[in-house]
DNA sequence: GACTAATCGACCGTTTAGTTCTAAGAAAAT
DNA sequence: ATTTTCTTAGAACTAAACGGTCGATTAGTC
């Protein structure tokens, strides 16, 4: 025994790249199979299901994305460039997790459930984050708000707002500007005058 | 009646976009037919079948690439730049042209006769555009070469052997400097004393 | 050699996707 | 107004593809 936990991994890594250039239906076990030179029912000793596999790959990407966006809210300095690099990581990621991004946003795979309790789950680290940014920003006096958990809701509407031309035409053309834009609108509410 | 040929050309335009995606057997009539807001039984009035399609598109590709490299060997200058520029742009089309460069090198492709054709129309092309090239450059007395036409062959195989690493995996990281390289390398041979 | 871990080819039932057919709406011609 | 031609698309057909199962087989360990 090799360590089955280790192959599963490898697995995971594989399909990933692949579900991310096809998508969940287009991707065939033969492929994985193929992918890491083996047959594809020895896939099923692994996973019960292509559908498990793809739930790992989504689990996967959102640990990476959420240790990504981890080390930035926990890197110093001040909490309005800390809340810039946030958005900024956050979109840029949506190139390499593009599986995670697909399960939060593809309406083609709302019958998956695991996909609606990934959502819930993303979007409450995703406020705790942010609200954790704007907590800094009041103690520290840079930022003068009542409520950080309200807040915290509007700055992660506004860049899901952002998301969405990014997700239909992957081009990032005049994104980063946008960005900008936005947090800097943001900050004319937010930051203490 | 609208125009017949119009609308062939609009299915080949967006049949173009999805076949790069997602490649000639992952795309299907459905998603063409969507794509131009139609019913798929529809587009069979336009075209006799799926292969059609893609030949139109591989055509369609191959046009616009000899277009653009026309455009570069007709233009003025000093051969030796002529050539380089001739090589870059060569290289930077495998982005936008990429059902032509899969029909040219998939292997998954070989039982379609067209594709053969295409090739070997490919390749005489190539073969007159860098031979041209070559031979302004001996007229002008830039190059020293006895027989245009064998440079001209071997120009295109180092070419082809760049196109390699390209094909594979997409990132051109390098490969502008190898580009060079390599024409540096072919003008040592050449380029008069 | 016996036992287990791991792999794989063959196969099954179902779904999918390319293609055909037919009917019918829209447009043009008479 | 009616006939004819152009254009569309749903339904049906068929072959292939796909996810998944199973039993047999190989590789590895004690």
């Amino acid at each position: 025994m090799v360590d089955k936990e280790k192959i599963r991994q490898k697995i995971v890594l594989s399909a990933s790249e692949i579900f991310s250039r096809y998508g969940f239906k287009k991707t065939t076990m033969e492929e994985i199979a193929k992918s890491l030179s083996k047959g594809k029912s020895s896939i099923y000793y692994y996973f019960h299901s292509k559908e498990e596999i793809f739930e790992a790959v989504i689990d996967h990407e959102a640990q990476v994305l959420k240790n990504q966006l981890s080390k930035v809210i926990k890197s110093s300095g001040d909490p309005e460039q800390i809340l810039r690099k946030y958005a900024k990581v956050r979109m840029r990621s949506f190139e390499k997790l593009s599986n995670y991004y697909d399960a939060i946003f593809n309406r083609d795979l709302d019958h998956f459930d695991f996909i609606e309790k990934q959502r819930e789950k993303y979007d409450l680290m995703e406020i705790a984050f942010i609200r954790y940014i704007l907590w800094r920003g009041v103690q520290s006096e840079h930022f003068n708000l009542e409520n950080t958990g309200l807040a915290a809701l509007a700055v992660q509407t506004a860049l899901k707002g952002l998301e969405i031309p990014l997700f239909w035409h992957k081009r990032r053309y005049g994104i980063d500007a946008r960005l900008d834009a936005i947090v800097d609108i943001l900050f004319y509410g937010i930051v203490r005058k």
